[in-house]
DNA sequence: GTTTGTGAACCGTTTCACAGCA
DNA sequence: TGCTGTGAAACGGTTCACAAAC
């Protein structure tokens, strides 16, 4: 009974969101959001977050809001965010180096715990940090480090073979930002990131735009 | 009337996937596609293309399927994606350079015309053949290149000035890579790629997968 | 007065099922 | 037989509206 969740997935995309607002205003040092707060903030309505935020904890106080740190670990909890999951990129490419840059997922739950490539030119080189492994090093890799989350960071073409080497080795789920569509078993998520396909959707709503202009 | 399209966007967005497998079959010489080969290659079945494929163009033929040379044009034209949209990026930093250095996207529609920063040691920097200028050149340069998407990819305490500066400038979308909700006019549409939440919305995913076995 | 929690109504998308054409 | 096009039904998420809590 594959996909039979406990909770919608427009409702978990958005916790990201509430999530990040959460942090932000924690910072700031505040105690209590409201439903409205919370919509503005995620590009929704106070009705929506509270039917949201309905399905993971009743923290919420009327007159009041929500107190934020309860929430905060009450979201993370539910979207399976408590310790940080270790994750590998794919690719020593432009992608990959620039997600290995990024060091700002640490303090986010995630973290990058090796990165590879095919390339015996780019094998070993240091890469914010991290060694580039050779990939046949990734089974072993993958086990010894408890990587869960593969990241492919590689030309289209190559792909799929990257899917199926991570999906042996034992992660449990596949971020892809190659612009091809992966076939993998189904109890391996996949989540894609296509550039082209974000260009698409904003060129499509510009040109609806400019059409209803005329 | 905002909003009001002609077609839904859940259909928008299955459209760029469409696109992608049609190109990849006439690039290996087919004429011809099923609804059922273009819905497992987009992750749907073969009624939702049908239905999507309806508010198109009708060019399917029963018993044969689609002209893939026809509905790529259709397909193309209802998204928006004739002639190439040209974009400019903002931040010549890890993720700015490599969209700078994805060369295919040229392929498809799209063309980075230009690359800013506001730091005066990037400023001048060749990346990718494009040379790197200063922010105050933004709004001359997008009218002379006739840039209509703006690329934000700036740490998310800079995002929210660029948006503005980029509508400022008269760009007409914006593509926003920082984990920030932007607010600009309604008539700017914006689209978001959050590496952070995808990788959230995997981690949901994996752990929801994970507690169904218990 | 403010803000939550929630059943009920609403709305848009997906799925179904089948007639019609090649 | 293979496949499209499309009304009609089913589904699931969103919005509404209001009683209850602070």
């Amino acid at each position: 009974m594959p996909g039979r969740s406990r909770i919608p997935k427009p409702t978990a995309q958005r916790m990201s969101l509430y999530l990040r607002e959460l942090e932000q205003r924690a910072a700031e040092g505040r105690r209590t959001v409201s439903s409205r707060q919370l919509g503005t903030a995620a590009g929704t309505t106070d009705a929506q977050v509270r039917k949201d935020l309905g399905s993971v904890a009743h923290v919420g106080r009327p007159g009041v809001g929500y107190d934020i740190a309860s929430l905060t670990e009450a979201i993370r909890s539910l979207i399976g965010v408590v310790q940080p999951w270790r994750a590998a990129i794919v690719g020593a490419g432009n992608i990959g180096r620039a997600l290995a840059a990024y060091r700002r997922f640490h303090d986010h739950g995630f973290e990058i715990a090796a990165i590879f490539d095919q390339q015996p030119g780019v094998v070993g080189a240091r890469i914010s940090g991290l060694q580039v492994r050779g990939m046949r090093d990734l089974k072993d890799v993958v086990a010894r480090e408890g990587i869960r989350i593969g990241i492919i960071a590689v030309p289209p073409e190559a792909a799929q073979d990257v899917a199926q080497a991570l999906v042996a080795a034992g992660v449990r789920g596949i971020l892809n930002f190659a612009p091809r569509r992966l076939s993998v078993p189904d109890g391996v998520p996949t989540v894609d990131v296509d550039f082209r396909s974000a260009l698409e959707r904003l060129a499509f709503e510009v040109s609806d735009l400019e059409a209803e202009d005329a």
